[in-house]
DNA sequence: GATGAAATTGAATTTCAATTTCAATATTGA
DNA sequence: TCAATATTGAAATTGAAATTCAATTTCATC
């Protein structure tokens, strides 16, 4: 379980494991991941409805800052998170009708990225790709409505 | 100047050309881009002080809608807005020592999300890339001062 | 140029997520 | 166990975005 690498991390930055921090840790792990903190919240709170808001919150940022969660931001400026044990780097397709959110993977993109770095002279840090548009499923919702009217 | 496109516009949507709205629309289309609210705001009350902060908010929203501006949010969360004049689509480099924006056109990256999204079966409307790192110059700067020390 | 319906303005207010405060409580090492 | 220190959680605060509404302006028509 991740609780081991939790406490460890924990210890290591001189801050304290505890119950409410284990228990926001163990729903965020399994969780389905790009979850903004009110759905976080929604899931702690279903089971253990006396973790208040603010501990979600700052265990959040707390889980980020040690690594183990990912902060997101798309165009809705929504604060999204998730698990960052998840394939180390990947990208995102956001589907503008549903908001389901695809995680991608290219290699291509990687050293596209560099050559591009490369010709301003810029050191890179990390970078962001996210394509917006239609996902399949509601591309198919949307020629069966046509199809009906 | 982009008065006559913008009345033309402004017209087909059948609203109101107004001495605000002209005001602000040149200083935001002669500013340099990637601005805040705050900092379009400051440039308009520097030459017409009467004009209120919900005019700006409200006219960048305007030409946002009536294509003359680009909203762009990046990983700060702050809204900023460039005239949609410059080069129809480029995406960003992002310095996070100076903060400064380069902007940058690829055909290879469109070509590749193309790809990437023909891959997902999805339906491309928009994409948004960006690279944060540092630029030259910080980057310069910061050699530098390890040499001094 | 005058008129009036409709749109716009701008100060003030509201909204809402993110963040901070602070007194009560829990954790950890000795 | 104890004390030092960190954490909790309700409530308050912040700040950007968005809305309200009375006063004002625009513009098509006369």
């Amino acid at each position: 379980m991740e609780t081991d690498l939790f406490k460890t991390r924990i210890s290591e930055e001189g801050l304290k494991a505890t119950k409410q921090r284990e228990e926001i840790l163990n729903i965020f792990m399994t969780s389905s991941g790009h979850q903004n903190l009110a759905q976080i919240y929604a899931q702690v709170a279903k089971i253990n409805p006396k973790i208040g808001y603010t501990t979600v919150y700052r265990t959040l940022k707390l889980l980020t800052h040690l690594g183990l969660a990912t902060q997101r931001k798309f165009a809705d400026g929504e604060t999204r998170y998730e698990p960052a044990s998840e394939g180390s780097h990947h990208d995102h397709l956001i589907c503008l009708d549903c908001g389901k959110i695809i995680e991608f993977e290219d290699q291509t993109l990687e050293t596209l990225q560099n050559g591009i770095a490369r010709r301003h002279r810029f050191k890179i840090s990390h970078h962001r790709m996210e394509i917006y548009g239609c996902c399949e499923e509601c591309h198919r919702k949307k020629r069966m409505g046509r199809r009906k009217s």
